[in-house]
DNA sequence: CTGGGAACATACCTGAGCGGTATCGGCGGC
DNA sequence: GCCGCCGATACCGCTCAGGTATGTTCCCAG
């Protein structure tokens, strides 16, 4: 199967429409149903139901579409990766992405320790939005990520745990348990009031009542303005902003930071800015 | 990119000389070259290095040889799972793959309640060699698959604890041993003359004094002939052999049954299959 | 019932590009 | 210095991807 043939299923399996595929594609309608055909007959059987009102996939289609899917990102990853190491322009060395706002501190640390290490490349530190990390690794946009487990996944990638820690609650300053020294995790399903904040986790949104963020700022503004809390690991603390107040919450799951990496990477440098994280 | 331009890097980095590459292709060397040559303009660098005495590989040469094979590999299985959902032959429902020897009595409780549930498909059983699980699920040549931990990686795949046993070790009835009701891990490290049985991990075998095994058979008559001992899960006791004995290992490590899948597998069935699996 | 239109398939043509043969250029060994 | 090995280049033919025109089928309007 050559990526082109997948691009062509994809489109339409996508648009379920020949003619608008095939303009999405840019070419024309004809030689596309002929790659879908060829295609159709060389896996042995129809991937697509013709309802001359339409089209439907078939099972055999739907899994194909998410294999393509699948295969074509790993091979835009693998274009992505390549053209970085080609030293084409200015060899950026390695690229470390992380949620902005988060594990500050440790990114600090780590950064600096790496830059004293003998051999060391430089590193390019993308920031980006909360549950961007995972894919920006696997779309090969950066070679190393740190994660917050459990709430990235760290699935697909190889990983080293760097740092455990409990969570605090992190709530306006003018809410009335702003003064509490400490909370346990039932007290938070009734906060007067209060919803919990929501962001991203898994590709999409969970339910419930809180606000949608996709970032920090957003986080903490929100929590100033009194509309929602959140959990979040302790190293928050360090954060200092106005109008929040946070309280460690006893009973917390932990959360995990890790280093995390795409598997069969064999990058010198790589390897050697996780072995630095694990003896920060 | 192209598949069919990733196919020739992998066979030229592979062979580390572009005759070689082009007769194992199957094409004449002037094509091969060129297509190199075009693939290497377009991702803007040198991928290999020409030294009129054979080739080599540069930094991003390297970095693609990993991608190329990674690609390919997954869109090897999206042809093959397709192939398969495509009805062409039997409509086989689905391919469980399990090591020959192992888990027989889990394998065969979960065979039997998912056959009872509402709703079941057939399901094809492929006794494989020690270690070849992952590959086979990666590969598409499988839907569903049992794991031991930690002796088989997850890496990559989705998966559901099933059991978790401690270990037993396997030793030649003739063995001076053979009459002890219980060992430590500390006594294993010298056992007289009698070395540890190697088998796969991680794609080689582990280097060592005992001998290479690929499956349970080989394994329990190496040891039945004194040639080696082994370190099994609990489970292992339920098959009878002549000629061997079972200790149990105190403070071995444990060892977790699992059911694993392919991430991003959209199957009924095979939730179904899982969901049971759990519910044992 | 019939004409029109929407949508995918078919027919046929053209040209890009893949693969083949012949040959060149560079380098190392004898 | 000649020969042999190996990759690059030149050139050619043919396959096949993509374009245009048209066919076939079905739905729907009137």
């Amino acid at each position: 199967m050559e990526t082109r043939e997948l691009r062509y299923f994809v489109a339409v399996a996508e648009e379920l429409h020949f003619s608008r595929a095939a303009a999405r594609l840019g070419i024309a309608q004809p030689p596309l149903s002929r790659a879908i055909s060829q295609l159709e007959r060389r896996l042995g059987g129809a991937l697509l139901e013709r309802n001359s009102r339409g089209v439907t996939l078939t099972d055999a289609g739907r899994v194909l579409l998410a294999e393509a899917r699948a295969a074509l990102d790993v091979i835009d990853a693998a274009e992505r990766r390549t053209r970085r190491a080609t030293g084409d322009g200015a060899e950026p060395g390695l690229v470390l992405v992380s949620k902005a706002g988060a594990s500050t501190e440790l990114l600090t640390k780590l950064l600096d320790a790496y830059a004293a290490e003998p051999g060391s490349v430089k590193v390019e530190v993308d920031l980006c939005g909360i549950g961007q990390q995972g894919p920006r690794l696997r779309d090969g946009r950066a070679d190393v990520a740190l994660l917050h487990r459990p709430f990235d996944s760290v699935d697909g990638l190889d990983s080293e745990d760097l740092l455990t820690e409990g969570q605090v609650a992190v709530l306006p300053s003018s809410h009335p348990w702003s003064t509490r020294s400490q909370l346990r995790m039932a007290d938070l399903d009734d906060i007067p009031g209060l919803p919990p904040m929501r962001w991203p986790s898994g590709g999409g949104y969970a339910d419930g009542p809180g606000p949608e963020v996709r970032d920090s700022m957003q986080l903490y503004q929100l929590i100033a303005l009194g509309r929602a809390y959140a959990l979040l690991p302790e190293s928050a603390r360090a954060e200092q902003h106005h109008g929040i107040v946070t309280i460690p919450v006893l009973d917390a799951p932990e959360v995990t930071t890790v280093i995390a990496w795409p598997q069969h990477s064999r990058s010198l440098a790589l390897a050697a800015l996780v072995r630095t994280a694990t003896r920060l």
